[in-house]
DNA sequence: ACCACTAAATGAATGACGTTCATTTAGAAT
DNA sequence: ATTCTAAATGAACGTCATTCATTTAGTGGT
């Protein structure tokens, strides 16, 4: 309100907000903490779409710009995110004793995670690790996983990056409408695909996503696994 | 030729077809064709910020508002790239012998093409063939080729999408920034996964993104190598 | 108790950007 | 000559992320 610089009170606000008030350096209103799960939180209510910083400050019963004295920017947030959900991917199978077991768990749960959120892939494909603490700690226990599995140290992170390449783009292909191999009218000039896609839609009854998904986890976990040690 | 995405205006009926309609001025300043490849240049140029609907109308001597005369929205511009960009990628090695080495060249071409489009990767990866003419064509040439190579007909369909799905994530893997494993102050504590990033740096000579991909996709040919019939 | 310091919140402003719409323009068809 | 219509125009609109000057209220030092 431009003309209130006269006016000291206005002593309860717009609409008696709760009694959360304003201002001072130490116990915070906001935090990156409480950001981050209202952040998703709202995502889970309204999708990608509906996250905008003002929603976001609404949840927070905040104004948008008070955030950016938490984050930096949008982007910011989309890391925060990112790095809790990190925390929900399943690495317990590392820990005990079979290696493709392990990775089998591992690469489910971390495509099931982000396959609702794939506006974080292109976020975290690309970011360095040091700036999301749970995702290294993923790393940590897989790379221990795959050191105890015999592999040679060289091959270690070639074969992570590889395999949660696979991830990442699988995780798209979970999210595909269900037509989207229908040629259409073009199915005339395509007969070796039109053909393939409709015998797969003869034979599967799983979905199209899982069966794709479970070919190439398991081809790559034959193909990486004869590099370990014997 | 290319009948891209969506019909610019088709004020009558549903099915009115390639039916002749009445007067049409002639000086189209504007179609498609032009835009798509105007978009190509932009995006070399500028770069996906750079790339705003402003700017490409800009670029072609037009208002922003024509554009939506011929597209129906950025979204569809990005797929008339994307389909485009399809149209550079290597399938020639399908219609030889060899399907290892045929998918080999497919692959890396495949990645080397949109490696430097990842901003399009959300867009591909979820939009029905029927709207992409090239990318069906490309499609219709590895189909023949995994079903030459006498794969079973349903595993086609899913080993391509296998294979597309890795070639999606280490495209973005591409970009990724040189000290992306760098684990900074945390490397004490994650002793596994920091001896095998190092152990990675003094080996190699050759871009850890590439080692990766080679990795995956020998793995990945490997594995689904196998399902040939003999 | 006072005071200076400063983190944190506010609300208004800014600048992009995608998209819409009423209107105009100019070939083509009758 | 008149009519029809796709295509182009320029001025909006609404939505965002982000910035900034200003205010507020704990904290620590004296």
């Amino acid at each position: 309100m431009t003309a209130a610089t006269s006016a000291p009170a206005d002593p309860h606000g717009p609409a008696a907000r709760p009694r959360r008030r304003a201002g001072r350096p130490a116990a915070a209103v906001l935090d990156q903490n409480g950001i981050t799960s209202a952040a998703l939180q709202l995502i889970g209510k309204s999708g990608y779409d509906g996250f905008t910083m003002a929603a976001l400050a609404r949840t927070l019963n905040v104004a948008p710009s008070a955030l950016y004295n938490h984050v930096s920017s949008k982007r910011d947030v989309l890391v925060l995110v990112q790095d809790h959900l990190t925390s929900f991917v399943d690495v317990t199978a590392f820990e005990a004793g079979d290696w493709e077991q392990a990775v089998r768990d591992w690469a489910w749960s971390y495509r099931d995670v982000f396959s609702k959120h794939t506006p974080l892939i292109p976020v975290i494909a690309v970011l360095p690790v040091a700036d999301a603490p749970k995702t290294l700690a993923m790393y940590e226990a897989v790379s221990a996983g795959f050191s105890r599995a015999g592999f040679p140290q060289e091959r270690i992170v070639p074969a992570i990056v590889a395999i949660e390449s696979f991830i990442f783009g699988s995780a798209y292909d979970v999210t595909a409408p269900a037509d989207i191999f229908d040629s259409g009218t073009m199915a005339a000039s395509t007969p070796h695909f039109t053909a393939a896609v409709q015998r797969l839609a003869e034979e599967g009854h799983e979905k199209p996503a899982d069966v794709a998904f479970r070919l190439g986890l398991e081809a790559l976990l034959a193909g990486l696994g004869a590099l370990r040690a014997a």
